[in-house]
DNA sequence: GCTTATTGTTTTAAGCTTAAAATAATTTCC
DNA sequence: GGAAATTATTTTAAGCTTAAAACAATAAGC
């Protein structure tokens, strides 16, 4: 009956009532949604413009930042996904003459992925319309805005890594 | 030579220089960074606490708000992904005892999904620990943190909308 | 009522993705 | 120098995802 007028001390409240997280679930629905629909219509573009697919365009992306080429690990890390996966990638990749695998020099165990020439060529014309492409997702975004959101971001992907890294250890 | 020296207003500049979008790009790269850390780690926990795939996850979070079910469409456009996916979805869901299937009887073309009640009963205990998962992530953004990362995305998401309506009509 | 267009779903083919197991080469540690 | 552990990659099996085509039922326009 009194439950509502009793006033509890931020403490007691946390320990005693079950908490209310909506409002962090909510804010996680709409960062997802936010990146979904971008990604989406970045996806949507790429296959439409250039007929490439976005998984082929990130991997072309990471090997045009580093200029001798880079091995299926460091890919790995980088994209944040499965060495398997890359597997499938590079491959489809070598067969559309956009990157080339060579056995590394000093550690015949890894492969080296390096893009040909045709590959870096194509790959920036099409980075270039990419750039305008997120230009204009996020026009309506003032100076300001950008600043504030970046640093929110920062702050949100280290809270997400504290998180994370403390689960299983 | 004197390119430097001569100081351009933001109109003229705007016209006669190519934009740098870059730091639009990087924050793309943030957003869609959080989304991929976090999103992976859902999937994680979703499969090693309960063993099911978030996509499951996602389809018994949206019925579970529908009370009487869902058609496949509602279902797809509320999901934002495309009818085909949704059919093997909603089979693996039907084979595990989570959903079911009923033809409409309003409309016999249409599939009304509905969740069955131990699949209601199980998702009601996923979704409750998963709200504390999404609370820790995002654990270190303070009230105020929230409010603003919670408009600045609400603004990314209509500019974005905003971009994709109009790039083809 | 009949034709046409629309809407709702499934099928198909291709590609992406992962975890786990298998394979191969290198490094570490006696 | 040889056994054991680690590191790099590929293979496998299962599932997710899409676009496009096929199919089925309903709605709209005459």
């Amino acid at each position: 009956m009194d439950d509502q007028a009793i006033p509890l001390d931020a403490e007691t409240k946390a320990v005693e009532m079950p908490e209310d997280h909506r409002e962090e679930l909510r804010l996680w629905l709409r960062l997802l949604t936010c990146s979904t629909l971008i990604e989406g219509e970045v996806r949507r573009r790429l296959r439409e413009r250039f007929d490439v697919t976005l998984p082929r365009f990130d991997l072309m992306a990471q090997l045009d930042k580093a200029h001798d080429g880079m091995t299926l690990s460091d890919l790995s890390k980088r994209m944040m996904v499965s060495n398997g996966n890359l597997t499938g990638l590079v491959d489809r990749l070598v067969a559309s003459g956009h990157v080339v695998r060579t056995v590394s020099p000093t550690d015949r165990r890894a492969m080296v992925i390096s893009m040909t020439e045709e590959g870096r060529t194509e790959f920036r014309t099409m980075a270039g319309e990419h750039e305008h492409w997120i230009a204009d997702l996020f026009g309506d975004l003032n100076a300001k805005d950008r600043t504030d959101l970046m640093r929110l971001l920062a702050k949100t992907k280290l809270s997400a890594r504290r998180a994370i890294k403390g689960d299983d250890q």
